[in-house]
DNA sequence: TCAGAATTGATATATTGTATCCTAACTGCT
DNA sequence: AGCAGTTAGGATACAATATATCAATTCTGA
């Protein structure tokens, strides 16, 4: 898990040169993501906003503060799984354009890893001779984590 | 497109092996998708049963019709543009355990395409470090085809 | 301090998907 | 043919996810 109090000084800094505000709802939002370490809903993330505090945060406002913090790549949101991660990148100094995921179809669990540059290149070929000539960086992968696998057997 | 008499042929005779039924109702939900040549949403593909026929095609059999197509392996379901397509080398001989698509985040549109048994190997390797010890054959790439890409300039 | 922009609140509604229970249709068997 | 059991579909309710819109509030820079 990342180091929260890090996490959540990089995010200030980052809104700040992004030119938005870190507001408290923001970083209620974000906070909930670092802590889980793991991908939630919008609707779980409100629920738990709620849990926590009693200023009641609606889910309209989870949306648009998801919206936010993934422009600031404070984020990451997978489409497969309808959920969104804080990015496990975010208090190191590198930069980060590809981001790939394993999503375990069991349990769910997210697991954000690298792909060697000749994986991707191999990706990017197969792509631009179907007629695509950029592929995200964004690479979601459903798959079986080893735990699952096992309880499968 | 598939040859569309073709396609229903095999579809019935997989259903057939499989041990189901092709009704009349799946025959609809299929022939939509075929005839489409596109990903198309469960409610989307009620909606061209409505249109083309008087039967009412309620949503909740379009679910549970994909859901049993897609066990014949005749259709994919796409997670991550919650969309569902007709499986293009349904009428080839050879097997295809493997699918890939690209999925134009512009226009929606949807390519099946093959990926290098080296790409294939490299994600199974990254994701085996990882502590996935499977991961999907299918594969869902975000991406821009040539065309989206052009107006985006 | 004041105007304009950014942020949030509040409410409604669209979209996607699942649960449940009941009825209809088909199949295999006698 | 008639029956029992299975498969498929209808109907309804509802859960989960997401967007639209407009008003109120808060912040910022001149």
């Amino acid at each position: 898990m990342l180091d929260y109090e890090k996490a959540i000084s990089i995010a200030e800094q980052k809104c700040l040169q992004g030119g938005v505000r870190f507001t408290q709802r923001r970083k209620q939002v974000l906070s909930v993501l670092i802590k889980a370490d793991a991908a939630l809903s919008a609707y779980e993330i409100a629920e738990q906003c709620n849990t926590n505090s009693k200023n009641k945060m609606p889910a309209m406002s989870v949306y648009r503060i998801l919206d936010l913090l993934q422009e600031q790549n404070l984020i990451h949101r997978l489409e497969i799984a309808n959920k969104y991660i804080s990015c496990s990148h975010m208090t190191c100094s590198h930069e980060h354009d590809q981001s790939q995921f394993l999503i375990c179809g069991g349990c769910r669990h997210v697991e954000e890893i690298y792909l060697s540059s000749d994986a991707v290149d191999a990706l990017q070929t197969a792509a631009s001779s179907a007629g695509f000539s950029a592929i995200s960086p964004q690479l979601e992968i459903k798959g079986w984590c080893a735990q699952c696998q096992q309880s499968e057997d």
